[in-house]
DNA sequence: CTGTTAGCGCTTTCAT
DNA sequence: ATGAAAGCGCTAACAG
């Protein structure tokens, strides 16, 4: 398979100049007479020559191509999340290596070092679980890291998110203080921080703010998706909890579907907010309430955060918050 | 920003041999000693080498990367797409560059410059929209290309798809066997020839045999989004359209949605089908009819496809069809 | 089975 | 403002 064949040095002899100038000219160099850029531009376009950006990257040592952890691009969640990296990563001139993990440690150890291999330039994690020997690899290698849509508990690693614990502890409190005094906590695998410590501590302020008492029959754990949340109906019923708050859009759909399928009346009878404010959100009847937190500009702000750590500029904070919302819709009264 | 720093070179020092040794053992070639290789390992081991793929693309040619162009991740349809492509891209140790290019044919000649500035070493391509300028980008390059999901009209380049004419015939002759003698035909862009060419072709076939006249006002054509289905409710009933055949869930779901919300009964009164029997179907209420198609295995098959290409090995065909089917949920009769 | 030697195509001092 | 030359880290003949 032969590919490109024509190489800065052909360009060079074309032009008469030496490759030295070809280069400056592709790189913007401004010490060039514009006489010969213009020359040298000339026979670039002639020739269609491309620079070789392996080559370039060898030579210079950076490659201009980041890599991005996702658990599962399939999740509109994450896939957000993606679009903003993409889009800023485009306009910084960069290209990103995506890979998925689902969440799995050892998949992602593995990514990680391929794509260190790779030498991308920095690097965007997408995952809730922070295992040791990542830890110990990422420091390891010199390649900037910051997370997005999640937080490092340890605070070590750069990352940009929402505040979690208020967001969660204010969509609980509201459903309280509407009545409700048994709320369901629905979420993923606790083991992810985000889960774990994040949106069930601000469960638990919501409840102890409003006098009520931790049961940790009303925590519900399950896999982050729509059939997980449906089959979940009849404990929810079980356990009598008359409103719920879901960490999950698809698995919230779920969960409404599942009540509202057995007969239970939505808000009437069933509560439920949920996270992401997605697409699902609308799409479901009765629509559901939900936190909005700005997934694509997390995204994009954790990219222009990479670029910054990428050009070793001096960055203020190693966290960026950016601000969560609620919109009700439906689904609560 | 200081990078990886121990090279093969040291690995060969350390050990007592040659890198070219070192490079052997690296690449798995057997004309090592199975002393010398373990000597190697261990060398490797102990000072945590990597090797480094930009050297080694340079090389050798082969960058063990291929670019994947999407109109949009966060679009279900091709995130499933993307999701099937990049495991066996995994599986064949390759990674893939993903970039979105919203199927602006502009950006989507950008993309596939910078692609090949990266040296890919394959390139999958969602998109319908194959411009003279984009194809002869491409077959400039030696690159091969592989569509995933869509379809050449010109039959130029290779790809992996369904059978979109006899899918979209065979949803709308049932429709029409059930008594609806007023099909709406709802779909993106026209001019992406996978709706333009073939699943309009598909409709128009269903109506000629079964002896119905195709009339113009029952094609919308329209974006393909949910708020976009939701608007086109009055249209549709203003054409006193029946029933739906609708190229995209999401559209479909608005469509639903719209109609139900303006006491439109369904199916009763209202019947539609939709095209990829994404979760979305399941979420909505009632569920949705649709055709099916093995979204990830397109992804995959495609992905493979290109090894085999990337490879030099012999393909059968360039065109490869995977069965599609059509299940029957609650929003048809 | 192992070592030597050229590059791969480009960037980057260092001279001039 | 421009050129010469030395690599970047690795693969791939070619010897031996």
């Amino acid at each position: 398979m032969k590919k490109q064949t024509i190489t800065i040095y052909d360009v060079a002899r074309e032009a008469g100049v030496s490759m030295a100038t070809v280069s400056r000219v592709v790189n913007g160099n401004p010490n060039v007479k514009p006489a010969t850029r213009k020359k040298v531009m000339e026979v670039i376009d002639k020739l269609d020559y491309r620079p070789n950006a392996v080559a370039r990257g060898l030579a210079s040592k950076k490659t201009t191509t980041v890599g991005v952890i996702i658990p599962d691009v399939t999740n509109v969640y994450f896939s957000s999340l993606a679009r903003g990296i993409d889009d800023v990563a485009t306009m910084y001139k960069y290209n990103i290596i995506l890979a998925n993990s689902d969440g799995n440690a050892q998949k992602e150890v593995q990514v990680l070092n391929t794509l260190l291999a790779k030498q991308v330039d920095g690097i965007i994690f997408m995952g809730n679980n922070l295992t040791p020997e990542l830890r110990e690899q990422i420091n390891r290698s010199r390649t900037p890291v910051v997370l997005a849509g999640s937080v490092d508990p340890e605070n070590e690693l750069e990352s940009v998110h929402i505040d979690y614990v208020a967001a969660v502890k204010e969509a609980v409190s509201d459903l309280i203080r509407r009545g409700n005094e048994r709320v369901a906590f629905v979420s993923g695998p606790l083991s992810d921080a985000i889960n774990g410590q994040y949106r069930l501590e601000g469960y638990k302020q919501a409840l102890k703010e409003n006098d009520l008492v931790f049961d940790v029959d009303l925590v519900f754990e399950t896999d982050s998706n729509y059939r997980a949340g449906e089959m979940l109906a009849p404990a929810l019923q079980a356990m009598s909890a008359s409103a719920a708050y879901v960490s999950d859009d698809e698995l919230a759909a779920g969960v409404l579907n599942g009540a509202k399928d057995a007969g239970v009346k939505i808000p009437e009878e069933f509560e439920v907010v949920t996270s992401n404010n997605s697409k699902l959100t609308e799409i479901v009847r009765p629509q559901m309430s939900s936190i909005t937190q700005p997934l694509y500009d997390i995204g994009a702000v954790a990219m222009r955060f990479l670029t910054k750590m990428m050009n070793d500029e001096e960055v203020e904070q190693r966290t960026i918050e950016l601000p969560y919302g609620f919109i009700k819709r439906s689904s609560t009264k």
